[in-house]
Parts: structure tokens; C-alpha cells; sequence
DNA sequence: TCCGTTGCCGAAACCGGTTTCGGAACAAAT
DNA sequence: ATTTGTTCCGAAACCGGTTTCGGCAACGGA
């Protein structure tokens, strides 16, 4: 009788301030009739909680759907089970397809694991250091995840003088050095798909490659860059620097690009894009030469946009699995919060070659399509 | 001598768990020499604290550097200052080129007020319950900014039940029934667009004008439909059934639709697409039947999306200023949250005409088109 | 002069959790 | 029979804020 007396008091003293219907870890206590700390105890794995009540706790928790509000226990933890993603908005050509699909691995990745993801946008590179200190003093994410990264980053600087945890959409350093020593990172390697486009091409007979990269400032494209090179190397063609364009950050850059490369005295029969952007501005230019892509100009992309599929010929390119990227980004993020160290967290992944009809033998040698061109422009 | 030992101590006493150098409202309430509870009332603008005092606690506050925790906040006050976005992942041609500069505009909104925007994706209508009562329940964010409203919306049916503030992107019911009388939302007035669509081709001198509409689930569809025949009545066409197909949800479907729309015995002159993605398509039906687009068959899209400047010849097209549909919703959204009526935080914004080249004055008429196309059958 | 307001602030409770600390109960060792 | 450990849990402090409540001082009116 005293117990049932006690237990409606209690009840009804908490029923009355419960808003919108929220089972708190006080809720939980009274229920099971222990202590709130034994309870918080029971949830978080203490070793100084048996096995059986435990398991009773876990079990009512469970049953009465009790669910720990993140930011009650951020106060005292100082995490908030959130992970931010903040984007530079400053890009020319800003539409960028993967987003999306991005933000879908990452926010289910995220979301499987009981965190959420904060998203941003900085207009510059000062402004990206503003929101971020805003985000980090404000505890708003308990880490990073740092796209499209850069040679030298000034996000990585800031979040490294700061502790916190960060995880780089791609690679910093190229070639032999490996600047970040300590940083974790996933990133898909580009340049082993330059490489490879090379070695496909050669096979198909092309004897003068073309390359037009892309915006040298990130540095995936330093690294799509040396894949040329080296696929030139491994296929015993010499480098003529000629044949060497960069920073093709737009459609209309990638056109110029490709023009600048079909006017040389030996033109490339075959043309090796670091980015699908660039590669579709090259149709265009091709075609005002009166040349066809995919015989007379061949051409390989990388990125594996959607516009790739349906430009005619169809875009041979090395798809990129963004939701995937997004998906283990999140993961080894949160891994890294946890307590992982961080230079055990990196993953390199492979793009997929997309066969499609915008390469193939070339038609005409190189000098054949120098006079082709040559007559072209009487026009 | 005695003040100065005292704040000595305290110093180090506070000194020694200050986590990250963070400056709390213990702190600033000690440097004023003044209990918390003032330098709380004074910061939210309380009625009882002087107006002296407040300055001088706004003044500290700024020089510190002073920063409350949001979910700090949060656990007594019930606000996280977050609005969340949830994407709904299932759409066939996921590709999403506004979703940046979208972002973009609510975060920069969000950011301006002080609030943060956290981002979440759905698979399914079910998974899409899931998420917004996980989203709830942990109370991420204080209200929900709901992307491509549905004809009958579950997501609004749920947050409605459980009385938690949302805004949406477009507007529900459509025709003379507006149903929800009491919902905020921000939508572009895509029914204008087709109406002057219309009205600008039958200038041009077409006199049949095919339509294919979109994904009749969402709302927008048939705001558009309801457009384009306002049109067709304002300038005293008459409606032909055959010449309105629905459905067009990818490229592909837009070709379908635009064949079986020239494949007419009385084919249109000239066809308005309520989305970019449909108009596109068509490009490819459009020049399979050895017909020109923009002479032969007019074209006009709906979206202004990235691709319609670089297919030839350009789109024509009604292009939607995404950046500050994310920018109004997201400071629409906190409004009502603050408490202002959700039904009179709405705002109607009309897309913009690019004029380029797929739409012009007809080449043949219906019949003569009906012919050439006859022909081009025989191949 | 006394009293009732009013203006202004501090003390303390509170929000929903986590973590420290100490002690009860029991078993094993001396 | 004590001592010594363990095991396991409750009480209470704590995190960084907000909000309630009450009280002191000054002020105006009678």
C-alpha cells in the first residue's frame, strides 16, 4: 500500500511538467524503480552495472521507447552526436550533380549509426573560416567533413590548430610526398583512372594523347594529372608538353582547351579529360571543327556526370560513386570521434570506366587530321 | 587586496574544467561581478533587468566573445535553433542541379538568424515517417522545410498531427480549393509561366500547342496543367484533349510523350514542358523524326536547369531562382517559429523567361508538319 | 510618516542527462 | 570473527543554460 501510494504521487508529480509526451531517463528511473544514474549507466556500457539489470533497463527503455535527447547529453559530454559538412559555394559551374546522392550516403551512414548532419555553405575561403569557428564554438558538430579538397587547405590548418576531428574528401599532397601525416581521408583515385585511359586509348591504336585537367588549386587534380603521365610512361609514349592543358574548370574553358589542342601542327587523336565539365565542352569545339567525336577526336571523360549518358556520342568516363563516398565518410568520421586514430582511417577507391561510344581507333593519323582541321578553318 | 585574492581563486577554480577555452555564462556573470540569472534575463531581452545593466552585459558578452550553447539552451527551453531539410531519395533521375544553391539560400538565412540547418534523406514515403519522428522525437531541429509537396502529403498530415511547425516548397490543392488553410509555404508560380508560355507562342503565330505535363503526385504538376490550359483559354484556343499529356517524370518519358504527341494526325507546331528534364528529352524524339527544334517544332521547358544554355539550339525556358527559394523558406520557416500565424507566412514568386532559341515562329503548319513527319516514318 | 507600488536583481529550482563518490551487501581471506 | 576485497547501486554534484520566486530599495501618494 505505501509503495502503490507513492508511486501515483510520483506519477502524477511528473506528469503534469512532461511536455509533448517525451519518456525521460526520469521516467525510465521511476518506472524500473532504480536510480537515474544506475539507468544512465545501465544505457552507456559502465562495468559497474550487472548483466541482468542491464538487460532489464535496455529492455524497458526499449518498450517505452525512451530515447536520449542528443543535446541534454552534449552538455555534459560535450558531443552532439552531429558531424557537419559545409560547402564552398564560391565555384564557377556550381551545379553539382552528386550532392545529392552525396548527402544520401552520408546522412544514412550518419543516421544508421543514432548521429545527424548539420550542413553549411561559405561564400569564400574567409568566410569558410568564419562558419566553421561559428560551428565549432556553438558545438554545433562534433567533426568534419572537409570536400573537394585542396593542395594547401586552409580548413585543414584551422581544424588541426583547433583539435578538431576532420575528414578530407580527398587527398592532400601528390607524387611521393604525403603531406598529411595525420589526417584521415577517403578519396577515389583518379589517378589510376587517367592511367588507365591512356592504356585504353594506346590500345585502341592512338599514338598522341591529349590531356586538359582541371582546376590546378584542388588537389585531385595534381593527382589525375601525374595518372596521365605516368600512363603515357607505362605505355612507352613519350611526353610531349604540348599535349599538356590545364585547369579547364568550366564547359567553356574545356571547349578553349580543346581548341587550343586540335590547332597544334600534330594534333592529338585522342583527348584524356580530368572532368566530364571539361570533356562536354570539348564536343562542341570539336564539332565547330567539323570533326566527329569518337572518330576523328576521341575522348574520354572522368566524373561520370549525368549529362554523360545522353550527349551524342554518349561520353566514354570513369564513374564515381558519390553515395558511396558519402557513406564512408560519415563512417570513418564518426569512427575518428569515437577514438580511432586518424591516420588509420583512410580509404582509396576505384572509379569504374563507363564504356560509351566517344572513343574508339582513330580514324585519321595525327598529321591526316592536322590537314582535316587546316581545311576546316578556310571556313 | 581581499577583492583581488578572491578572484584569484575563482580564477583557478573556474580555470581548471573550462573545456576548449569556451567562455560560459558562469564567466561572464563572474567578470560582471552579477548573478547568472541576470546576465541570463539580460541577454533574452527580459522587462525587469535595467536598461543600464543590459548594455553593459551585452557589452561584456561581445568583448568576451561570449557564445551560449544552443542545446545548452535547448534542454530548458525546448529550441534547438535548427530547422531541418529531409531529401526524399526515391525520385527516378535523382540528379538534383538546384539542390546546392538551394542549400545555399536556406543555410545562409539560417545563418544570418543564428540558427543551423541539419539535412537528412529518406528512401521511401515510409522511411520518410521514420526519419522526421527520429528527427522530432531527438528534437534536431524546431521545424521541418518539406521539398515538392505532394497532392496529399503524408509528411504534412504527421507534423501536423504532432503540431510541429513546417513550411513547404509549393503550395497543396490546387484550382479554386486551396486546402490547407492553415500551412506557411513558398512556391513559384509555375501556372503563370505555362499561361505566358502559352500566350508568347501563340504570338509567335502557332495555333496547336501540345503540352507534357509531370509527375501528377506532386502539386506542381497540376498548378502547371491548370496554367497551360488558362493559357490556351486566354487566347481563345481551343483545349484539345489529345494535345495534353501528363506523366513525363525523366528524360526518356519526355521523348515518349513528345513522339506520340507528333505522331498526331493535327501534331502540335509547338510544345510547352512543364519541367526541363521533359523538354530535353523531347530534343532527341524531336530530331529522330528529321525535324528541327525551334523551327519545325517549337520547344519551351520549365526549370532553367544548368544543361539548357549548352544544348543546341539553347531552351527557351522558365528559369526558377532556387537560391532564394531556400533563402525565403528557411527565414519564413523561423518566423513562424518565433511564433508568427503560419498562414500569413506565405509568398508566391514568379520564374523568369530566358529567351533563346527553341521556340520561334512555326515553319509549316500542323498539316504540313503531319506530312513531313508521315515521311520521315517511311525510314 | 507610513504604506503600497514599482523597479531591479539574486537565490534557487529546473531542464535531462552524465559522472563521481561512497557505501551496503556479500564473498573470500586471514 | 574480523579484515579485505568485490560487486553493484544510490545520492548528489555537475554540465550550461533558463525561469520562477521572493526580497530589497527607492519612490509616490495619502
Amino acid at each position: 500500500m505505501n509503495t502503490n501510494h507513492i508511486t501515483l504521487v510520483k506519477g502524477q508529480a511528473s506528469s503534469s511538467p512532461k511536455i509533448g509526451g517525451r519518456v525521460t531517463i526520469n521516467d525510465l528511473a521511476r518506472h524500473l524503480c532504480m536510480s537515474k544514474s544506475t539507468v544512465s549507466r545501465a544505457l552507456n556500457g559502465y562495468s559497474d552495472i550487472s548483466e541482468s539489470t542491464r538487460k532489464r533497463v535496455e529492455r524497458t527503455a526499449q518498450r517505452l521507447g525512451y530515447r536520449p535527447l542528443s543535446h541534454a547529453q552534449a552538455i555534459r559530454t560535450g558531443r552532439v552526436r552531429a558531424i557537419a559538412l559545409v560547402l564552398q559555394n564560391d565555384e564557377p559551374d556550381q551545379h553539382n550533380p552528386f550532392l545529392q546522392e552525396f548527402l544520401a550516403g552520408a546522412c544514412e551512414a550518419a543516421s544508421d549509426l543514432g548521429w545527424t548532419v548539420t550542413i553549411s555553405t561559405a561564400k569564400s575561403d574567409q568566410d569558410m573560416d568564419a562558419v566553421l569557428n561559428r560551428l565549432i564554438e556553438e558545438r554545433k558538430a562534433d567533426g568534419f567533413i572537409l570536400p573537394r579538397t585542396k593542395v594547401t587547405d586552409p580548413r585543414v590548418q584551422l581544424l588541426r590548430r583547433l583539435g578538431v576531428p576532420y575528414i578530407m574528401f580527398g587527398r592532400t599532397g601528390h607524387g611521393q610526398k604525403q603531406i598529411d601525416t595525420d589526417s584521415s581521408w577517403f578519396d577515389i583515385s583518379g589517378e589510376t583512372a587517367m592511367r588507365n585511359a591512356v592504356i585504353r586509348l594506346v590500345e585502341l591504336g592512338h599514338q598522341r594523347i591529349g590531356y586538359v585537367g582541371s582546376d590546378p588549386k584542388f588537389n585531385y587534380s595534381q593527382l589525375r594529372r601525374e595518372g596521365f603521365t605516368g600512363g603515357l610512361h607505362a605505355t612507352k609514349l613519350q611526353a610531349d608538353p604540348d599535349l599538356l592543358r590545364a585547369g579547364a574548370r568550366t564547359r567553356e574553358e574545356g571547349a578553349t582547351e580543346t581548341r587550343a589542342l586540335l590547332q597544334l601542327n600534330q594534333p592529338p587523336t585522342a583527348i584524356v579529360y580530368a572532368t566530364d565539365m571539361a570533356a562536354l565542352g570539348a564536343y562542341r569545339a570539336i564539332t565547330e571543327l567539323g570533326l566527329t567525336v569518337g572518330k576523328d577526336v576521341s575522348v574520354v571523360g572522368y566524373d561520370g556526370v549525368p549529362e554523360s549518358q545522353y550527349v551524342r556520342p554518349a561520353l566514354t568516363t570513369y564513374d564515381v560513386d558519390t553515395r558511396t563516398a558519402g557513406e564512408r565518410l560519415a563512417s570513418l568520421l564518426i569512427r575518428q570521434i569515437r577514438g580511432e586514430p586518424a591516420e588509420q582511417l583512410r580509404e582509396l577507391q576505384e572509379a569504374q570506366l563507363v564504356e560509351r561510344d566517344s572513343d574508339g581507333p582513330p580514324a585519321l593519323s595525327s598529321t591526316e587530321l592536322a590537314a582535316k582541321i587546316q581545311n576546316s578553318d578556310l571556313f
